[in-house]
DNA sequence: ATGGTAGCGAAGCTA
């Protein structure tokens, strides 16, 4: 089974790409974040036309939104609201006893602050998915996967020293992550397939000349799975070519496939 | 310290 997760940042704006994707990598299920659409207007068919008629999906006008696109028909799927919100950053499928969460964690805004409304909603969304994914039972067959903002380790953003305050990779923000992961009995199966030291990025900048020359990234994206699906993990891979293609998301997909 | 770009939707917010 091969899945993709990515903040394609606009579905709209992004379908030739993801449709590049679907021909390149011919996923059985792509979970997307940032699909900026309401429900009443998501384009189905093209999808349908694709081969992909299994689709669940949570949007909202302009912002945020997530999606799963499925050619594998699924057994359950539905979603959580966060921080008294519905603002359409979570759902989950379920095939068989797999279950997928697909999130879309709240950038946080500029200031690293308690007393930025915006990053008082990342803490409070955090530790909430935290105290959800603690009620779980330790043994069982999940996948966690998305944009999650935060990237944790040193070696997930161009400069460790340069980042300590910026919001995606505060100390307060790696511990709540960190909290979480083990909270949810999650390993963080990207680094299984690219070891730290390795700098290891999924979003790189619109805002610079030239996002591979200056290399700038931190990695916001993420997979996790619980330790039973370890061992079926096949491969991982970060499609980092995909930052260079026309007219791009300035994040890029990550594929797992798992036996 | 500042400003750089993109999507959505039609000005300004969010990232």
């Amino acid at each position: 089974m091969k899945i993709i997760t990515w903040n394609c940042n606009g579905i709209r704006a992004r379908f030739p790409l993801i449709e590049k994707l679907i021909e390149n990598e011919n996923p059985d299920v792509i979970f997307l974040q940032e699909t900026k659409i309401e429900d009443k207007i998501f384009p189905s068919k093209s999808f349908f036309d694709l081969g992909y008629n299994h689709l669940f999906f949570r949007g909202e006008k302009s912002y945020n939104g997530v999606a799963c696109i499925s050619r594998i028909p699924f057994d359950d799927s539905g979603y959580k609201n966060w921080s008294n919100l519905e603002d359409c950053r979570h759902i989950y499928i379920r095939f068989n006893e797999l279950t997928i969460n697909n999130f879309y964690v709240p950038a946080g805004g500029d200031i690293p602050d308690i007393n930025n409304d915006k990053f008082k909603h990342k803490v409070s969304f955090l530790l909430e998915v935290e105290s959800w994914l603690s009620k779980k039972p330790t043994q069982r067959k999940e996948i966690l996967l998305g944009d999650l903002n935060i990237a944790p380790l040193p070696d997930d953003v161009w400069s460790h020293k340069q980042l300590l305050n910026v919001v995606s990779h505060t100390p307060q923000e790696v511990q709540l992550l960190d909290k979480i992961l083990i909270s949810g009995n999650f390993t963080d199966i990207v680094r299984k397939f690219y070891k730290v030291p390795e700098k290891v990025f999924s979003w790189w900048s619109y805002r610079s000349k030239d996002w591979k020359l200056s290399n700038r990234g931190r990695r916001l994206d993420h997979i996790w799975t619980t330790k039973e699906i370890v061992s079926q993990t096949k491969k991982v891979k970060i499609l980092k070519e995909v930052r260079g293609w026309e007219k791009p998301s300035d994040h890029v997909p990550i594929i797992i496939e798992i036996d």
